[in-house]
DNA sequence: CGGAAACAACCAATCGATTGGTTGGTAACC
DNA sequence: GGTTACCAACCAATCGATTGGTTGTTTCCG
């Protein structure tokens, strides 16, 4: 087997790009993009603020013109991570609202897959760095989060009580099959041979025999 | 299904523990042990040394006298980190050389998760914060990183080349299965109803499950 | 049209605090 | 008397954040 060398990287080096539609005009956006490249790759405590401010092109005090402090700039990256992982989950959750609880778990991996292949650096800032956030300004991200859960849980809820699923532990198939898709956006990258599509259907594959379908 | 309620953590909150044999005598243990709770929970550039040694008891310049730098502190945690998982990975695989590959895959999950449950935040630290250390640091811990890896491919090769599992992307199912046990450091936890061997053998059906043995 | 007021964007300079790391020296113990 | 363990004081650098002020553009009034 050849596997691809490991990297000690916290996530693949490549742009910062945010979701469509979600990006704010002129400097403030840049400064989310600027801010969301070096919060990936090194962490809240690990960039400051004069470094953000000069992948923008900007002086630091321009920066407070914008956001009211570092932890502001955190949290809208935070909050815009949460929302699209929220906006595909659910999209994914509705469209197989009416079909078998495999088929509904696999599009609920898929959405959660590719929402990482996506946005990685997004993914990785969301998921790794929203402990440094103050408890109010994380608080609607939280409930995202929850929601989020919740649907992975129903369908394997309901997959269980017709018969579909066969699992030991639930709770902790929930936890494996949401942590699995969190993995991905430390690895994906366009240098990868796989496309995004490949990685979701297997992924997607990985989390159906987790749970015994179609045994 | 009764989700237990998501933290905005890094890892659990508990005592800082290191492996039996391995911490050093006297303050340079206490130093190991105060880096590793404070790197676990603020991340290498979120703890300062002020804080390690305000922990410990001295002074922040006697720091200085057992260990080069801050660098220093994290490199021996996280080779001791690689040097634990390497030690109870080879045992795994070794005391299960001759069996089938499917109980030998269960052995190194089993191992894998286990590792993960006894040192939360050593794990945490080891896996988070490598990218922190210079490259001569990293080195020894990269290369047994690497090797265990590489156990995990050779179960899995072996597994396929006899028949016992069938999977469409081996990679892609040693990086799933790897990703498995690492999730593991972030929740698990004293106050969890679950034991550290019933997370462990759920985490390696699940991990039989993926690669489809015993279909 | 012309001028004044309001506006958003920006920055040099600076704040007090904290950073990782160094110095010179003290006290205790074998 | 040498070694080990320790610390008060200090260093240059950087931290997040603030101040006072300069641009260029837009808006409104006469």
């Amino acid at each position: 087997m050849d596997l691809p060398a490991w990297e000690p990287r916290r996530v693949v080096a490549m742009a910062a790009v945010l979701p469509e539609g979600v990006t704010p005009p002129g400097t403030r956006g840049r400064i989310l993009e600027a801010g969301l490249q070096l919060f990936a790759e090194s962490g809240f405590a690990g960039a400051s603020i004069r470094q953000i401010a000069g992948m923008v092109g900007i002086n630091s005090a321009t920066l407070y013109a914008h956001y009211p402090s570092k932890g502001h700039v955190l949290a809208e990256l935070v909050r815009i991570g949460h929302e699209e992982m929220w906006a595909r989950l659910s999209e994914a959750a509705t469209r197989t609202r009416d079909d078998r609880a495999a088929r509904q778990l696999a599009a609920l991996v898929r959405a959660h897959v590719l929402v990482h292949t996506d946005y990685p650096l997004l993914a990785v800032v969301t998921n790794g760095e929203l402990h440094a956030l103050d408890p109010e300004l994380a608080a609607p991200s939280l409930r995202l989060r929850d929601e989020c859960r919740r649907l992975l849980a129903e369908v394997l809820e309901r997959g269980l009580d017709n018969g579909e699923f066969s699992i030991d532990d639930p709770v902790l198939a929930v936890t494996a099959i949401g942590g699995l898709g969190v993995q991905v956006a430390h690895w994906f990258g366009p240098e990868l041979d796989r496309t995004r599509e490949q990685v979701a259907d297997q992924y997607a594959q990985f989390a159906l025999r987790i749970v015994h379908a179609g045994h």
